[in-house]
DNA sequence: TTGTTCTAATATTCTTTGAGCATG
DNA sequence: CCATGCTCTTTGAATATTAGAACA
């Protein structure tokens, strides 16, 4: 069972892990930069390496596929020689193997601190993969090649951990429901608890088998801890980038696998509990990040989406927390490489597979099914992308939000003459007018209104009839409606001041009230007032008579006021010396 | 087991033109 | 007497979202 207080404490969680783990890695990679890090490191390079770079070069060799092999072959030389120079893996994080891997802290003595850890971690020979893969991106750096640090951010998902709370939470029954707050937000079965569902906390022990290790498999330095397998995908690459190919190769110096295109080898399997490929950020020199998700899962939209925290919506503006956390992150200004690089990712993840299930559908970027519509929605054209389990599936795309002309209206708009409506709907009676009507329509036998739907494109800009020899044209109901500033009348001007109007009418100004929009309550809507309209030629005379009366009305007010003040202190001084002289006399 | 769908509960959205009274 | 301005109240059903259970 879970509260929405509880949905905001796992969201929090969820969102502070990403970020400290992000700053983590920012100072690792700063770290890296070092230069007598990377001296050492450079010194280590066999002659021969280096001078197989210093080959790759325009004026040696001017075939760019050649370039483009060359540097490759190179890598994966480089990489080998790096495996074999770097033999120990210690587990990155020590600690128990039911926790997942966020949860591990490196104790003391692995703990890193400046680059001079990192530094002793060359001199031994030995470190965590997280570590080879950070000492991985300072040699190709030092090298002179651009080398990006790149981490699969793990992170303790947002949502409900299915039956790890239901079973164990335990009501403190024999606590009486002491006083009911009015206030409490909570719901019905929460309200009167004065502290939280007592939650034990039972962890599911199993033995621990002493398997033999897997070929692949390095053990870990506790005894009861997992071993590591050195074949599973890593939390921690690098990403190199070929000059002559202009674009960027993934590197695991672990696994040593160098693969030139966008692939699943970094992506963990499903099941994988201690690692998640949720959010994947590549750290270049310079500091900056980008989100290169993209590259290294088919499943981003269907399913790794889902993983993150849900866009919201405040004040119709909808805000996405994670792309709000890449562009901090992120450079200001895009080279051309990555460009490219946007545009490699865009078409890899619109070609990821159609989802293989109905929910994953829901709110898919690329896919939608007829039957997650919104009331208002409309698939226009209608043209079918697939089939899924008998059904057809369509391009979000292709979704287009609809309204009544009601609500265009209300956006300054109005329905082109002759259009079709594209939907139609049964009209939500809300006010009591409303439900009058509707009422009235079902005694004559007709069941519930209806009310056509409209596209954006079937609408056009609504121009007010223009003003007349100073007379303003209003509504029935003797105003103006001014919902968006395109809907003022043709040679008419807002004076957005209240008591405008009255000014106006004592200068026998013809004028009408301006609605900017509605309140509403008790099933009511309420015109909200702001000013008036008058005729442009007014305009001036009605904004300096207005400003005026402002000015007059505000020296009235101060003189009342302090003529209020005045007497309150008579009467009080009046009051004192009664008080005395009663004293006094008696 | 595990992922998916169903269902109930909760949260959010949508609506679009008064009335009564005190004051000056 | 009238015009003006202030205050009153903040509905409720449809739709969307979510958690947790049932299901395959």
């Amino acid at each position: 069972i879970v509260t929405p207080r509880d949905r905001m404490v796992r969201l929090a969680t969820h969102k502070w892990t990403v970020l400290s783990l992000i700053a983590h890695t920012r100072a690792r990679n700063a770290m890296i930069n070092d230069e007598s890090l990377r001296d050492r490191l450079y010194g280590l390079v066999p002659n021969a390496y280096l001078e197989k770079l210093r080959m790759i070069h325009k004026k040696k060799i001017p075939l760019q596929t050649e370039r483009v092999r060359l540097f490759e072959i190179f890598l994966e030389d480089l990489t080998e020689w790096w495996r074999d120079l770097l033999k120990e893996i210690t587990l990155f994080g020590i600690g128990n193997s039911t926790k997942p891997t966020y949860m591990r802290l490196a104790d003391v003595q692995h703990r890193t601190r400046s680059s001079q850890d990192m530094l002793s971690y060359v001199e031994k020979m030995s470190g965590s993969r997280e570590d080879n893969a950070q000492l991985f991106a300072a040699l190709c750096r030092s090298l002179g090649i651009p080398a990006r640090l790149v981490i699969s951010i793990q992170c303790p998902g947002w949502t409900a951990s299915p039956s790890s709370t239901k079973s164990n939470a335990v009501a403190n029954s024999n606590e009486t429901p002491a006083k009911i707050d009015e206030n409490d937000y909570r719901g019905e079965k929460w309200r009167g608890l004065d502290k939280p569902l007592e939650v034990k906390y039972q962890p599911k022990l199993r033995a621990i088998k002493a398997k033999p290790l897997k070929p692949t498999e390095v053990a870990a330095e506790e005894a009861d801890a997992e071993p590591i397998d050195t074949q599973s995908p890593p939390t921690m690459w690098v990403e190199v980038f070929s000059k002559p190919w202009q674009k960027w190769i993934t590197v695991d110096p672990i696994r040593g696998i160098v693969t030139p295109t966008g692939n699943r080898r970094m992506e963990p399997s499903n099941s994988d509990k201690s690692n998640r490929l949720v959010y994947v950020l590549a750290f270049e020199e310079d500091g900056h990040a980008r989100d290169v998700t993209a590259r290294y899962t088919r499943t981003l939209y269907s399913r790794i989406s889902r993983m993150r925290p849900p866009s919201t919506k405040k004040g119709g503006e909808e805000t996405d927390w994670w792309s709000r956390v890449v562009a901090s992150v992120q450079r200001q200004e895009r080279f051309a490489r990555d460009f490219e690089e946007d545009e490699e990712m865009q078409t890899a993840a619109s070609r990821e597979p159609m989802p293989s299930s109905v929910a994953a559908f829901k709110d898919h970027p690329v896919y939608a099914l007829e039957k997650h519509l919104k009331r208002d929605e409309v698939i226009f054209p209608a043209k079918q992308a697939g089939t899924f389990q008998g059904t057809p599936v369509f391009l979000r795309a292709n979704v287009i939000a609809c309204r009544s002309s009601r609500q265009w209206y209300n956006e300054g708009r109005v329905i082109n003459e002759g259009e079709d409506a594209l939907k139609w709907v049964k009209s939500r009676g809300y006010t009591l007018a409303n439900k009058r009507a509707e009422e009235e329509a079902r005694q004559q036998g007709m069941d519930g209104l209806q009310e056509g739907l409209y596209a954006p494109f079937q609408t056009e800009v609504y121009t007010a009839p223009p003003v007349v020899d100073g007379k303003i044209p209003t509504n029935a109901f003797g105003n103006v409606d001014l919902f968006v500033d395109s809907m003022l009348p043709p040679g008419g001007v807002h004076i957005p001041y209240n008591g405008a109007g009255k000014v106006a009418k004592k200068l026998e100004i013809p004028y009408a009230e301006a609605v900017v929009g509605f309140e509403f309550r008790k099933h009511r809507g309420m015109p909200k007032i702001k000013g008036i309209v008058v005729a442009e030629e007014y305009g001036e005379t009605v904004t300096e008579a207005f400003l005026e009366y402002e000015e007059e009305a505000a020296a009235k007010d101060a003189k009342r006021k302090k003529e209020q003040a005045l007497k309150a202190k008579r009467k009080e001084i009046n009051a004192v010396k009664i008080k005395a002289r009663l004293q006094r006399d008696y």
